[in-house]
DNA sequence: ATATAAAAAGACATTTTTATCTTTATATTT
DNA sequence: AAATATAAAGATAAAAATGTCTTTTTATAT
């Protein structure tokens, strides 16, 4: 479904958004060892989040990323379609280049209705809402 | 969500099942042509189709890929799971090893509901059902 | 029997995704 | 001002997905 960038990127904008403010900034290193992914590719991601002004950065020392106020608003699908885009929740499920409601492809009402559904979830509830269930213990963004 | 191949997969078997019996083997020339995707590619995914005994096929002229009585009952998720494999449609949306009702990532109970109606629409629908609607000029398997 | 047409199998090539490493720029602290 | 820690940028590498080509096997028709 996502791309493994897409799945980093979400657990790191939770853990940020649990985690961090203007004033507690945290480190790729950190990050990446508590949601256990590959360090690097997520400096990568982050700095593609950076530049999409879904998240905030800072340089040098005691520098990091962060959530302000307005990040915490923000919602899944701006970080999904910042890394993947959403030509996957727009395209066609069985990939023909055409498909829509007046000419649908062969599963196209089975499938519609999921993905709209899918999409309304990941857009009307905000990362800090998704944070604050987490908050609460009430689910996880790490799992050994 | 699905892979190339598994959209390929799905697209043949359905043009297999509106055009195809014991009588009518039908090339991946063909097949390829009239759903418009690369024939050789295709022609390893109907491979594996066959191998799992989902689709059938006879070598030499006149030979080609066919659907009998039984295979018409199939549904697409066992086609799926042929080519991709279920692990897309199991595992966390988030990638968390562990993700499960009793501890489930962030987005858990918001994406839950939707896979499994997903799965239960994909296993409950018969390829022949799909094919009628299709035959009935109701669907559609290519549109350029 | 032989020739032929098709799937099956396997080797190869390209592209995309995923991941790592190195260098540069920049804030902060001393 | 200098040293340092960190993000940003860029180059490289590895793995997976996608796509192509060649050879082998086998059923059918002649």
């Amino acid at each position: 479904m996502l791309s493994n960038q897409s799945k980093y990127a979400i657990r790191a904008v939770l853990y940020l958004a649990i985690h961090s403010d203007v004033k507690n900034k945290i480190g790729t290193k950190e990050i990446a060892e508590k949601i256990d992914i590959p360090a690097p590719f997520l400096a990568k991601t982050l700095q593609s989040l950076s530049k999409a002004k879904l998240i905030h950065s800072i340089k040098g020392p005691n520098g990091g990323f962060y959530l302000n106020k307005e990040d915490q608003k923000k919602n899944l699908l701006d970080i999904i379609e910042c890394i993947d885009g959403l030509r996957k929740f727009n395209e066609c499920f069985i990939g023909l280049p055409r498909c829509s409601d007046e000419n649908p492809c062969a599963i196209h009402h089975v499938v519609k209705p999921f993905k709209e559904s899918l999409i309304k979830e990941l857009t009307t509830n905000t990362i800090e809402d998704f944070a604050k269930e987490t908050q609460k213990g009430k689910s996880f963004i790490f799992l050994k």
